[in-house]
DNA sequence: GTCTATAGTACGATAGAC
DNA sequence: GTCTATCGTACTATAGAC
C-alpha cells in the first residue's frame, strides 16, 4: 500500500504514526526506518537536522491534515452546536480498540499531537511552537464556524478555545481509560456550553 | 532542603519532578541519580524492578498527594459549582513562567501525571492502569462533591467525567501554550455545566 | 541520490567489593 | 545496605563507497 509513495513520504508517514503513538523520545530513528523500509542515509539525506527536523514535519502535516478533517465536517451541518458535537462524536468512532487490544485510533494517520505538545514543552522550543501553532489553527477552525452562525467574535474565541481544550483532555482520558465514554461525555456537553 | 531526606525519598522525588515535566522516556536513571545524590546501587536496591517501578511509586504518591489537594479546596467552599470553579482557577496561580523563561507549576512536586499516561498508553499496562486509576481518584472527588451538593448519582458522575477531563486537556493546553488561559476559561465554564 | 558501516555516546541493568 | 565499575544494547549522527 504504501510501497508507491516516495522514500520520502514513506519516513514521514511512519514517523507520524510512531512519534504520535509510542512518543518522541520512546521512538528511535532505526524503528523509523524498519517500518518504512528506508535506509538511515535517505533520513539525514531529506532532513539534515535530524529527528528533530522530522518531527517538525509530522506536526506540520497533521495540523493541515486534521484541520481539512475537522473543517469538512463542520460544513455537513449548518448549526454550530450540532456540528460541533457531531465533529467529536465522529473522533470518538475512530477511536477503538484494535486487534493487538490496543487502543488507537481507525485512521492510523494524523490523530492527535498531544503527546507530543507535552514532550516538547520542556526540551524543544521549536516543536513545542509547532504544537500551540496546530492547536490554534484548530481553534480557529471552531471559532469560524461561530462566528458565520452568528456569534460574537469575543464570545467565539472563548467558546473555541474550551473546545479545543476539552477535546484534548477527551483524547489523554479516553486512551487512558481505553473507553471513548470520555469523548461521549464531551460532544453531550456542547450543546450546553455553545449559547449566545 | 532535601538532605533530610532518606535515599529512597530523594530518589522518589527527583524522578516524580523530571517523570512529571521532561516525561518517562526522557529521563534517564543517571539524571535522576544525579539530581538525588544517590548512587544507582541504591535505586535498584529500593526499587528491584528498576525504571518502571520507580514510575509505578512516583504516580501512586502523585495519585494520594492531588486528591488530598482537591478535597482540601473544595472544602473551602460548600457550594459545588463554585467551590470547583476555584480550585482550578487556584491551578491556574500554580501554573507560572519560572526564572528559567519555562513554564512550570509553582510546587515543583506532583503537578500531572498526563505526559506519563500518553507515554504509557502503549508502552505499559502497568503504569497505565495506575493512571486510569489516578484519574479515576480525582474524578470521584468532584462526584462526592456534586452528590453531597445535591446532584443525582448519575448526573453527578457524568459531570465529573467532564471535570476531570476539562482539567487535563487546560493542563496540556496551558503548558503548551505557556499560558494560563486554557484554564481560566475552564474554570469560567464550570458554572454553566455544573447544573442540575 | 542511495545505501552501509560505524563512530561516539547514553541508556537500563547487573555484579560484586566493602 | 551502600556504593562503584562495568556489561550489553540502543541511540543519534556521520563518513564515505557506489
Amino acid at each position: 500500500m504504501e510501497e508507491e509513495l516516495t522514500t520520502r513520504d514513506r519516513i514521514v508517514n511512519a514517523a507520524t504514526i510512531l512519534f504520535q503513538t509510542k512518543g518522541y523520545h520512546a521512538t528511535g530513528l532505526n524503528e523509523i526506518l524498519r517500518k518504512s523500509n528506508a535506509p538511515k542515509g535517505s533520513l539525514y539525506y531529506y532532513f539534515p537536522n535530524g529527528k528533530e527536523q522530522l518531527a517538525l514535519e509530522t506536526i506540520n502535516q497533521t495540523k493541515i491534515f486534521i484541520e481539512k478533517t475537522i473543517r469538512e465536517r463542520l460544513d455537513i451541518i449548518q448549526d454550530p452546536s450540532e456540528s460541533i458535537k457531531n465533529s467529536i462524536e465522529e473522533m470518538a468512532d475512530n477511536l477503538n480498540v484494535d486487534e493487538d487490544e490496543k487502543l488507537s485510533f481507525r485512521s492510523t494517520k494524523k490523530v492527535s499531537i498531544n503527546l507530543i505538545a507535552m514532550e516538547t514543552v520542556t526540551s524543544s522550543e521549536s516543536l513545542r511552537i509547532a504544537c500551540e501553532s496546530a492547536f490554534k489553527t484548530w481553534q480557529n477552525v471552531y471559532c469560524q464556524k461561530l462566528i458565520v452562525g452568528g456569534f460574537e467574535r469575543k464570545r467565539a474565541e472563548e467558546l473555541s478555545l474550551v473546545i479545543q481544550t476539552m477535546i484534548e483532555g477527551a483524547i489523554i482520558m479516553s486512551l487512558t481509560m481505553k473507553s471513548d465514554k470520555p469523548l461521549i461525555a464531551v460532544a453531550n456537553q456542547i450543546p450546553h456550553i455553545v449559547t449566545k
